[in-house]
DNA sequence: CTCCACCTTGACCGGCGGGTCGACCGCGAG
DNA sequence: CTCGCGGTCGACCCGCCGGTCAAGGTGGAG
């Protein structure tokens, strides 16, 4: 894990410039491989967890050696990183497309619990690399941040539900816990197979909606 | 962690079954010791995560040499194994107290939520541990058996409770994974500190007791 | 007192796996 | 053609950590 100052020494200057992270000049080509390593890792990582895939797994998966691996990433710690921001950026997109901009907050928290649930279940093997140990802090870091974002996106609309008389006052940070807590348990269970999975995604989600409705009620 | 081996004194008691493993004759004074090595392991276990803890780190906070690990687990994952099934009776003990008998089902399963989120909340460093990455089989193993059991027990009410008309037909997984994912979600950020933490304690548990019964009718 | 079962120690071993390194390839620009 | 850079390879290094072991301690039964 120590980063080593030895960064650059002989000749080539290169590596670890004065911005701190590496900036390197991806072709086209270079882009796509490290995409397939990306996939490649979330894949074994929602397999197997983030701990037990090895870089040279992910190498493996990918049809490259191990060596490729720095070339594309500081650490593995780095890739997860990439790998959970770039999924929230989507799931975040894919909420806010599902609001309607008209409707009132508490049917506006449904209908993104909604499709959250969806989203969540397209890309089953993507979310379920998020159970991962938080003991790595850059790990933990960007988990929290991210349970950060989604809460305070839930608490903006319950506050304003509130101060709009559709939601009941008072522990707006439990309300906003709860809806967080009822998305992902539900997907959790969808994806760990916990409900029967025939259940339609759709029905689920509308499920989750209801749920959500009746709590905040 | 106190008396849990009922009684024994003065001859030595056998601590494992003849399961074929490890059947080691301990006397009080090496329970006394493997409930230490518990108790050093849990703490750090919830502290830095099951997979980031070292052995030897557990022998140095119980004040022992690595070797004696083994002299009373066979491997990490055993022991974690032996404090997880320890605080699943637990829990289940103290929800079982706090469910009246004669109450209706929502009523009933209303109080065991309750109840369980003040014992999580009680037992904040024991439940912290369960954030764990589930690579290891065992771990896997013993972490889904205990939500299978969990689940058998609201289920059963939950059903009951349909059958009497009390809670409304239809779904009865769904719901019973709905009030599971309540109680851990709050228990979860109430432990995390993503809950203001000045909270009283019987008020969240209140609260959870109010959300699920909502979400319940 | 002796013996045996339980307890305790820390040096040691083995391999696993993250990260490094130096060499090499191929292509487009000059 | 030659240079430089993006890209690629895999042997190698080395610290870490789980697990082992041989030896020594202690107290109660006989």
């Amino acid at each position: 894990m120590s980063e080593t100052a030895a960064g650059a020494r002989g000749r080539s200057i290169r590596a670890v410039p004065p911005g701190g992270t590496e900036d390197r000049q991806h072709t086209e080509h270079g882009l796509e491989r490290k995409q397939q390593l990306l996939d490649a890792a979330a894949e074994l990582f929602a397999d197997r967890g983030y701990g037990a895939t090895r870089i040279v797994d992910i190498c493996a998966a990918a049809g490259v050696a191990k060596g490729l691996f720095y070339w594309y990433f500081p650490t593995k710690s780095d890739l997860f990183v990439e790998l959970v921001r770039t999924m929230r950026h989507r799931l975040r997109r894919a909420q806010g497309k599902a609001m309607a901009p008209d409707d009132d907050a508490p049917t506006r928290v449904a209908q993104g619990a909604a499709e959250s649930v969806r989203f969540m279940a397209a890309h089953a093997g993507y979310f379920a690399l998020l159970d991962v140990e938080r003991a790595d802090p850059e790990i933990a870091h960007v988990l929290d941040e991210g349970a950060g974002v989604y809460f305070s996106d839930v608490r903006r609309l319950v506050a304003e539900g509130q101060a709009a008389g559709t939601i009941p006052d008072g522990e707006t940070d439990l309300l906003t816990v709860g809806v967080l807590g009822a998305v992902s348990s539900f997907s959790n269970s969808f994806r760990n197979g916990r409900i029967d999975p025939t259940i339609d995604v759709d029905a689920l989600a509308d499920f989750v909606a209801g749920w959500v409705a009746r709590a905040l009620r």
